[in-house]
DNA sequence: GCGGAGATGGAATAAAAATTCCAATTATTA
DNA sequence: TAATAATTGGAATTTTTATTCCATCTCCGC
């Protein structure tokens, strides 16, 4: 009645039947296993297309999807369909429907309508950031920091919070920092000892602050490899860094959380830290 | 060939759509409207289901959702329908289905499978700031706060980032607040100058920083009210607050970032700053 | 290279779903 | 209040979609 592998017993959500179908990776004849690598990339297209179009793209015929539903345990294609369909309910939504329904909120300037719409922006920036930034800069700009004697951290006034949090962390994870920024105006005499051999992390949003980029010049003009944290590939700091990043936060009537950034460099700290162990070993 | 309304223009993304349906909210007939209703409620219902399974539910005939769709325009429900699966497609994944992409990536430690973590983590911890945090209660401490002559801002370690950032914030709204920290040793002195007709803001996550918790209690005595940003409802920040909010940050192998407290905070000090403009003409 | 079990493609069939159409009902206007 | 137009319900029909079935092919052990 069956081909040796239980039925009955389908996966009934999305988890699970991943799991299911990565232990039996290498169990599936040929095209089977192509039906199994098609469904776990492209899940959307499995929850929305017809057996049809599904077959087509996956190169299979349509009879091969029945097949493969069938291995697995569920009664056919559509049962098993209905798993990646659910997988899709239970999302949340949107930036942009959220903000909308604010906006066609009843009591839109309250101060909840506010918090509402500052999570919904900074959620939709933290979100963007996986999309916007490559693995490869990212590896390389950690490789430079992990090199690095000591790492100088540039900043000020809104970008300053981010340099602070970086100054806490780096230094939770053993590397030497140092923060570039103080209340007497003794900046360029800390910079003075900056070396090639050390390295800075300089961050800085529109409107940029004249400081931060002096700063940052000086190091650049040392010698000193700079990765930049900012919000525009057009930013001044770009020209004077090794590597640099753009972080772009959404913003709620003109205000622009700092969650992406700050989860950014929270990111770079610890791979920096990561990376340190390992080549030290 | 039709009736009166435009066909052959249908909106072919939800957010047009939904305008289009609103804009018309009061010229469809009574069942047209209940479909209207219906499909604005449960979008994701009528991504999913047949056109049989979502008449059923609307109290409608299947042949009423035909009529409405090309009463928009539309060739046909599944012309309309095909709308609110595109909608469904461009989400992102979620959290747990992140981690655990990362968990079986082959080059796990990474730096790039780092930054994707924290990413996941951060973005969670955003997420569940809207669900955690009512409105009641976030509008009583904005009104405290805005009432305050100065608000002072408690916070050491790694929650200075976010009380600097909160000195910057409502220093631009012209909100006057003292950060109650400094490499002098001298925030008793500062705190001295405080009274029941200011307001302060502590934000301390476990483990509590002892300087913050002895503010925060000074702070408490001298009659002033306390806003507490914190990690827990066991924080000892708790009892010595008027009002207080748990922010849940997720962790990524031990590591916290302050993206969603970040966002808090900007919500908080936006909405204090329009609480006084509005009280204040 | 031969036999057989398992896998595959594709047409045939069955099932499900969307759409159409018409009679019945309900509103609208004179 | 009658006449007419608009709306609605529901069965009939058509279209789309999933599933089954069988002939053919492929791979593996001998």
């Amino acid at each position: 009645m069956n081909n040796g592998v239980n039925t009955g017993d389908a996966p009934r959500n999305f988890h699970s039947l991943r799991e299911r179908i990565l232990e039996r990776r290498d169990l599936f004849p040929k095209r089977l296993s192509q039906v199994a690598a098609f469904a776990l990339d492209n899940p959307d297209e499995m929850a929305f297309g017809t057996a049809a179009s599904i077959a087509a793209r996956a190169h299979v015929q349509p009879s091969t999807l029945v097949r493969f539903a069938q291995s697995i345990g569920y009664a056919g294609f559509s049962d098993l369909q209905a798993v990646f369909r659910e997988r899709l309910r239970e999302r949340p939504s949107t930036y942009d429907e959220r903000l909308e329904a604010l906006r066609n909120d009843a009591n839109r300037d309250s101060s909840a309508a506010i918090l509402g719409g500052v999570i919904a922006a900074a959620q939709y920036s933290v979100e963007s950031v996986s999309s916007a930034i490559g693995s490869q800069p990212f590896e390389k700009a950690v490789k430079t920091l992990a090199a690095a004697e000591t790492i100088f951290l540039v900043a000020q006034r809104r970008s300053f919070p981010i340099a602070s949090y970086l100054a806490y962390t780096l230094g939770k994870l053993k590397v030497k920092n140092q923060l570039v920024s103080s209340p007497f105006g003794i900046e360029s005499e800390q910079m003075a000892f900056a070396t090639p051999r050390d390295a800075a992390i300089a961050i800085s949003f529109s409107p940029y602050a004249a400081p931060s980029m002096e700063h940052a010049r000086v190091l650049s003009q040392a010698g000193v490899p700079v990765v930049s944290i900012t919000d525009s590939a057009f930013s001044p700091l770009v020209p004077l860094s090794q590597h640099w990043f753009e972080i772009a936060e959404a913003d709620f009537a003109g205000f622009r959380s700092l969650s992406a950034s700050i989860a950014f460099a929270l990111a770079l700290a610890i791979a920096v830290g990561e990376e340190r162990t390992r080549t030290k070993k």
